[in-house]
RNA sequence: CAAGCGGGCUGGACAGCCGCGUGGGAACGCCGAAAGGCCACCCAUGAGGAAAGUCCGGGCUCCGCAGGGCAGGGAUAACGGGUAACACCCGCCGGGGGCGACCUUAGGAAAAGUGCAACAGAGAUAUACCGCCGGACGCCUCGGCGUCCGGUAAGGGUGGAAAGGCGAGGUAAGAGCUCACCCGACGGCUGGGAACAGUCCGUCGCUGUAAACUCUAUCCCGGAGCAACACCGUGGAGGGACACACAGGCCGGCCCGGCCGUCCCGGGGAGGUGGCUUGAGCCUGUCGGCAACGGCAGGUCGAGAUAGAUGGCUGUCUUCAAGGACAGAACCCGGCUUACAGGCCCGCUUGCACA
RNA sequence: GCAGAAGUACCCAAGUGGCUAUAAGGGGCUCCCCUGCUAAGGGAGUAGGCGGGUAAAACCGUGCGGGGGUUCGAAUCCCCCCUUCUGCG
């Protein structure tokens, strides 16, 4: 990922989770917010609840790659926090991929046509 | 061939494109006055048999601590060995299960003492309810019946357990009361390194429970845990030195205006660096040993992250199935326990068939 | 990473070797009293897991998170798991 960092600090997930905007899926809860850094940091969050240390690394590498593949078409100068929910341990990695673009466009985090 | 028993191994492989962690190299690239730093790119390497549960045993680190004994607490429990150590492993003995290969076993002491044993049953660590037998008295239809006194643990029923078992003798009826055989305990003898076995001899016949207290033997003994601990450490709080003003510094090209003491010390919150992977290591051969394991020789280095690196797409092969076993190192080892699809190999047992 | 605690009817729970847990007792549910009507309060009664069984009962088996073991006998004692919760930094 060139133009993104990680987002680590528990104070900014927190932030996120109040100040953002939000939109959600079973699979995925996405919040974001613009910040004035021009370049996004992306936060990935994969609890307990989604399974055990296996499954929660699976789904977390399924989301850094989606996001990866697709970082051109983000907008930059967001903070992105991406939350795994219960039915993303079973999901397939393109309905992972499909859920993320999916919400990212709600949010408008993403390119328009003409944009370059 | 079928059914089964035990042990070991494996836990997909290969290729292409994009991408990640760590280590090394690195320009004709970038930064810098230089020393040097960064980096495209290249090379190497990158989770497990359980990495898990955290149930035991250690190493390592820091804090506490003069030495020894008793008391107290904890762990273990046939015996012999292995090991750094263990509650682990190997061998062996005893008990239990299986036709067998084999499996299983918290397996010291109940005869040091204390406690507990509901219900049932006459009676639960000592008992006479029914019964059996004898005697006295009474009744009598002369078969017996009743009351009282006494003997008796063979029979009945209860129970997890009823006073070693069974047969014969014996007796009024009975009883290890006596005898033979068997069982068990203790002592002697023989074999064995020991647990133990043999049953030749003698003595005895005792409920169970110690995963109840307890006793015996052996071992252990302070606390915390890599988020330990060591080092660096912007800011803020504290202390000291020097300044005390018409001075000085910052914002600004200058004026006006606004803001501000300066330097040092020390312990340290966030953050960073070390700890951090070479170790009771792994592989091969050989020797000793039934084995666990050990000795010797040679070879070899196989993750070190820090919101946490192995992912995505595609093809081929093995496969019923690869989209489908269980599952992710977090300071490091030795075990135990638990989870686990499929596949492969070795040894053995029983039955059937054939030669 | 380390250290603990708990699990019993629908919920809160008592029971810590013994007769069948009448699954103690609350909450719950039904009825009554109280009130103009409610709430609160008081009194009486009642069912109560799962499987079988019955017209409904009776009744039988099993059941105290799960599985083993010790014991004549286990919710209780011992061992191994599962789940939930808490604490430290």
């Amino acid at each position: 990922m060139k133009q993104t960092v990680s987002l680590k600090l528990n104070r900014e997930f927190r932030r996120l989770y109040q100040k953002g905007k939000s939109a959600v899926d079973p699979f995925l809860a996405v919040y974001c917010r613009k910040n004035r850094l021009g370049f996004s940091r992306l936060g990935l969050t994969v609890g307990t609840k989604v399974g055990h240390a296996v499954v929660r690394n699976r789904v977390r590498r399924r989301l850094r790659e989606s996001y990866r593949v697709h970082e051109d078409r983000f907008r930059p100068g967001y903070d992105i926090v991406v939350v795994a929910r219960g039915r993303a341990a079973g999901a397939r990695y393109a309905q992972l991929e499909r859920s993320l673009l999916r919400l990212a466009g709600k949010l408008d985090l993403l390119k328009g046509e003409g944009e370059g």
